[in-house]
Parts: C-alpha cells; structure tokens; sequence
RNA sequence: CGCGGGAUGGAGCAGUUGGUAGCUCGUCGGGCUCAUAACCCGAAGGUCGUUGGUUCGAAUCCAGCUCCCGCAACCA
C-alpha cells in the first residue's frame, strides 16, 4: 500500500482507571494520525488494552469480581476515554479476542517449528508471596524488596525463545537503521546496554491459571504476557489489511522501551516478518512537583476530571505543546487554564475574531475572494517547518511554528491598520484575504491538534481548506459569518 | 564502580556541529482601538549547579564533585 501510516498506541493493561498517562499517549498518537492522514497518507490507528496478564487475576479478585466482567468493565471505560479525548482510533484491540489468540498461535508454531522456542527450566531466586523470580540486580542481598522476606531458590520449567541467538543481530540492524528508536538519548540507552549485556532466553511461558492465551499443544501453560501482548499489532490487522505491515509508528512509554525496540524485534525477524519502522518513546507527564503521579502521593490527576472541566481541545493542546515531545514534562491545571486563555483565546481565537467581525462591518458583501489582491506574505516557511518537526516526532515543536504564523498574523493586522480603510473597500479587502489567507493556513495546520475548534472556526471562516490548495495564495473564498468566542476565558 | 536523564533570569522551558544567552508566562513603560480588557512595540531581570581542564574563545567538549529524577526485564 502506498503512502499509509499505520501507528499505534501500547496497549493498556486493564487493571484499573486510566491515568493522564494513558490520555497523553492516545492524544499524541491521535495528532500524528490525523495530520498523516491531512498529508494525503492513508492513515491508520490501533489501540487497545492487554488483557491477559496473571495481575489480572488478582486485581479482579480483589475487586470481587470474576476475571471477565472486571476486564470487560475496565476496558469501556479506556474506551470512554478515547471518546471524551476525540480519538480517532480506527480499531480497537483486546487480547482476549480470537484473533489476537488465532495469530499468536501461528506465531509460537512457526518458532517452534523453526526451533527457536524450546522446553527447558528457569532456576532462579523467588518470592513465595509476588510469585515473582528477582534477579541479583533486583534483589542484591536475596531479600524481596517488596516484602522484606527471604527469596527461595525455585527452579520452574516452561518454555524459552532463544532470544539470545539475536545479540550481535539486533545491535547491527540498530546501528544500521539510527532512526528506530527516537528520540536519540533513547536510542543510545538501549544501544549501550545491548552492548554491555548479551540477551538471555527469555522465559515466555507461565502456569496455566485459567487466564490467558494457552501455549499451542500444552495447556499447562499460557503464553506469557508480554509475549502475547506485542503481537496485538500484528494480530489486530485482518488478512485484508496485512499490507498494513509493518507499522510505521509505534507510540510508547519509555518504561516499556526494551520490549518494544530489543524483544519484539527479535520475535519477528524470528517469524520472518518485517520490522517496525520506527519507535517513538514520549515523556512521562509528571505531577505539578514535577515527580511521578503517584496514588500514595496524592498527585494523581485524573483525565476524565479534566476532559469534564476543559474542552477536549484545550486539553489536546495543552499536552501536545507543553509537554515536550521527548522529554518528561509536568501538568499544571494552573497553566492549563492559562495556555487556553492566552494562546488559545488571545492569539488564536481572537485574531480569527477581529479580522471577521471588522470585515463584516466594513464590507457590504461578506464574500472575500483572492480578485485583484496581491500577495504580502508566504506561508511556506511554517508550513514546511511544521512538516519537518512532525516528521522528526517534534509535535510541540510543530506547534511553536504554527504559534509563529499565529504571531505574525496579529503583528500584520495591527501594521497594515486595517480599520483606517473603511471608505476604501478594495485597498481593505487585499488586508482582509491575506489575512484570512494566512489564518486558512493556521488553521487547517491545527486541525490535528483541535479537531473540533478547526470545524468551527472553519465555519466561521466559511470556506474549506485542504493541503492541495493550501499552499496556492489565489483562488479561495471566504463567505463569512458571524463569529462565537472560539475559547471563552475560563476563571482559574 | 548497574544504566540513563537533568540542574539556564520570578515560574516553565529552547539552546542541532563551541563564536556577543533565547522563548512563553509574569512585571514595568508606551502604541493601537478591529477584537474574548484582546493585539503590537519596548524595558528591567541570568557570573547558564559547583570546581578544575582543553581552546584565541565553553551553557555547549573533557574530568571530578553536589543535588534531583527515571529505569533495573508485566506501571504510558
């Protein structure tokens, strides 16, 4: 297929409520969806919740609840999530669908067949209450760090993919394709520690407890989760769709960077299938204090709270540019507030107000068209940058370039004074189209971001845009109407 | 000696290959009056964590130190 763009999200393990975490990583993989998708590609979004961890089990014990209902509950309400935050999502997978146990099964078979999965047993130290084997880095002195008791050597068998043929492999295609893993501090973390370490076979089987994607021939076992879980990308396109593959875009956390740069390309070049172009690791939103939001801090902010207080798109917006796009970034309800009512509301907003309402006033038609009116500014530089940063997964960077043409567009309104021409229609129209020309192109720029707020004021605009026509000065038309506050202030 | 990231004007952050320190918000002064008291211009404010080194020249490269944070193989 030409020109698609088929990203992801990780998938989300059920277990409990969504945090901002969750909400920031959908958000981030929306915008990138949706302005692919604007440039002409053929862009396609999967999301979906991993479901078959053992944790489950007990989360949903402790909650009182059989394993299902408490998986199928949870699981609307990430879905009602991606609603409130206008997720584009064209599938949504679960892991504890056939398909997803249907390709996971081919998948294990051709490794086995080819001998990369073997039968063998893990000898290690573990804790009796986690059920947990720790290593001596975990737990140097032999002492379960979470409950303080005396590890137990306990030897398990089970089976193993032998992750370890792929050491020299993995480090070479990284070398050979430095674009794999961005931003690059991550790229050289995971590369540096490849070089420190070899892999070791990865044990990637558990005890069967009723929960999960039992081991082809041997239901003793399930798969273990992680196993399973990163072939959703996969498993979720349908025989139809498999020229979808490989995935252009895999959206993660960096808590979960090993598996998805080291393992899971190593689990299908083992399968023969091509690999991910890329990996894209996003910061962690951080708590107001700038530390990891945490329930036994109280720092927790909680996305369906803050969908419910702010329109979606102010929400939208304040992640994708204050939280910059490769680093850590903290949330501020505070200066959340503030983001809507300056950069929203007094750069944006108001300038798509100032210049339509005095148009409305000074014009008797309130059709705008390009005849007779020449050219004061271009647009390309924003344009192009935008495009550049988009590319190099600099979204918040995309949006000070956007901001820029936001900033020169009030700067030329009060240079060319507009208001002193309204006993001069045509010398007042040529401000007018070139204004609304360069506000056109802010606006369809910020589609991905403010999905909604770009319909509307498209609206008011009364015109439609697409990236085609963008980039030509001549030839469109505005019919205004009359404009509503685009983002009324908000009281902090 | 486990791995990695960070420390920049009041706050939050940029600073790609070393060459007079930038942005947003806030503060102060001015301009404009079309607009959501919105917009535009200007000013004040930093010995770039610390010590030493390389260099004609270091926020940027190297070494040591202090402090903060993340990861350490099922937390986005």
């Amino acid at each position: 297929m030409k020109n698609k763009f088929y990203c992801t999200t990780a998938i989300d393990y059920p277990n409990g409520r969504p945090h901002i975490g969750h909400a920031y990583e959908k958000i981030v993989t929306d915008a990138y969806k949706r302005w692919y998708e604007l440039f002409g590609h053929e862009a396609y979004f999967l999301t979906g919740t991993d479901e078959n961890g053992q944790k489950l089990i007990e989360s949903a014990k402790a909650s009182g609840k059989d394993t299902l209902s408490f998986v199928n509950e949870n699981v609307e309400i990430f879905k009602e999530l991606c609603k409130k935050a206008n997720i584009s999502y064209d599938d949504f997978i679960r892991t504890t669908e056939k398909r997803h146990a249907d390709t996971c099964n081919d998948i294990w078979k051709t490794l086995e067949e080819k001998k990369l999965i073997y039968h063998g047993s893990y000898a290690g130290d573990y804790c009796l209450s986690c059920e947990t084997f720790y290593t001596e880095t975990q737990a140097p002195d032999g002492i379960c760090p979470e409950h303080h008791k005396p590890l137990e050597r306990k030897e398990e068998e089970g089976f193993f993919f032998k992750l370890s043929d792929y050491s020299e492999w993995i480090i070479k295609y990284l070398e050979e394709n430095p674009s794999f893993i961005t931003p690059k501090a991550k790229y050289n973390e995971i590369v540096s520690r490849l070089k420190g370490d070899d892999l070791r076979d990865l044990a990637i089987s558990r005890p069967n407890q009723g929960w999960g994607v039992p081991v082809p021939g041997n239901d003793n076992f399930v798969m273990y989760t992680w196993f399973d879980a990163l072939i959703n990308y996969y498993s979720a396109l349908s025989n139809d769709q498999k020229d979808l593959w490989p995935a252009d875009l895999h959206v993660i956390g960096k808590d979960i960077l090993w598996f998805h740069s080291v393992i899971w390309p190593c689990m299908l070049k083992a399968a023969d299938l091509p690999l991910p172009k890329q990996v894209y690791v996003h910061g962690m939103v951080l708590a107001e204090d700038g530390k990891k939001m945490s329930k036994s801090l109280g720092n927790v902010v909680d996305p369906f709270e803050m969908l419910e207080k702010y329109p979606t798109d102010t929400f939208r917006y304040y992640m994708l540019r204050n939280i910059s796009a490769n680093s850590d970034g903290r949330f501020s309800e505070e200066e959340l507030i503030s983001k809507h009512n300056t950069e929203l509301g007094n750069d944006y907003g108001n300038l798509l107000m100032r210049i339509i309402k005095l148009a409305r006033k000074v014009l008797p038609d309130t059709v705008i068209d390009s005849k007779g009116v020449t050219q004061d500014f271009k647009i390309d530089d924003y344009l192009f940058s935008a495009k550049k940063h988009m590319d190099a997964r600099e979204h918040n960077k995309a949006l000070d370039k956007i901001w820029d043409l936001v900033t020169f567009l009030n700067q030329y309104i009060n240079d060319k004074e507009p208001w002193k021409y309204k006993k001069d229609p045509e010398a007042f129209k040529a401000i007018a189209y070139n204004c609304l020309y360069g506000i056109g192109v802010s606006t369809i720029l910020l589609k991905p971001f403010l999905p909604e707020v770009s319909a509307k004021a498209f609206s008011y605009l009364g015109t439609e845009m697409n990236i085609e026509n963008l980039i030509n000065f001549d030839g469109h038309s505005f019919s205004l109407n009359e404009p509503e506050a685009l983002f009324p202030k908000i009281e902090a």
